[in-house]
DNA sequence: CGTATAGTTGGATTGTTGTCAAACCTTCCA
DNA sequence: TGGAAGGTTTGACAACAATCCAACTATACG
């Protein structure tokens, strides 16, 4: 039930989130989660077919730039959107990229 | 009076733009541009306090990308954000970066 | 306790990017 | 015709990024 450590609100930088979502891997990962809620690694990167530790490393650039959450659970970790974050720094930033994406 | 070579509406990437986007020197031309209609090479990197081919090289990034225009007139280029295609492409992205950016 | 599961970390490699400087190309103008 | 002005190209270089593999950590389960 632990968060992993992420950036606070303010201190997300918008060249850092267009940079992570600028990757095809991670954008796939974003439109996986906007549909999804929520989901544990292996179930976003499952599809993508990427060794796991090249998908470990697109998470945490997603999380570092602030643009999902990761709640460990078990063994386990589950990610989402930052949506509601993301949506009050960047207004319909967020919802533009998944639309033209999905 | 001459059109510099751009990708068709068709061909603009989302991960292109986002990555054109991602870089702090380029949004800064973007943002500029959003709000002066349509400026020089010379005028759109002056404020920015790189040298004169790196910021060619910035320019031509962002027209690969389909993000900017850029019309040769005499010896002077002007470039002109490609707004129109832009929100055909994806709606609502164009706005929100630069809402976001400045 | 031993093993499987879920992910991370470190190293290696390969390729991309941002930057500058110097040389270059075009166009204008005196 | 000879500069000057406005950009581009090329080369060099350091920093960063994407990917894989192998080794590792931590948790769960039998």
């Amino acid at each position: 039930m632990r968060l992993l450590p992420q950036p606070a609100i303010e201190d997300i930088q918008l060249t850092e989130v267009l940079h992570a979502l600028a990757d095809p891997a991670r954008l796939e990962v974003v439109v996986k989660l906007a549909t999804e809620v929520e989901l544990t690694c292996r179930g976003v990167g499952e599809a993508i077919g990427l060794h796991k530790s090249t998908l470990s490393h697109h998470y945490r650039v997603l999380r570092d730039a602030g643009v999902v959450s990761t709640r460990q659970e078990g063994r386990q970790k589950f990610m989402t959107l930052r949506k509601g974050d993301l949506d009050d720094r960047f207004p319909g930033l967020l919802d533009s990229v998944i639309g033209a994406a999905g």
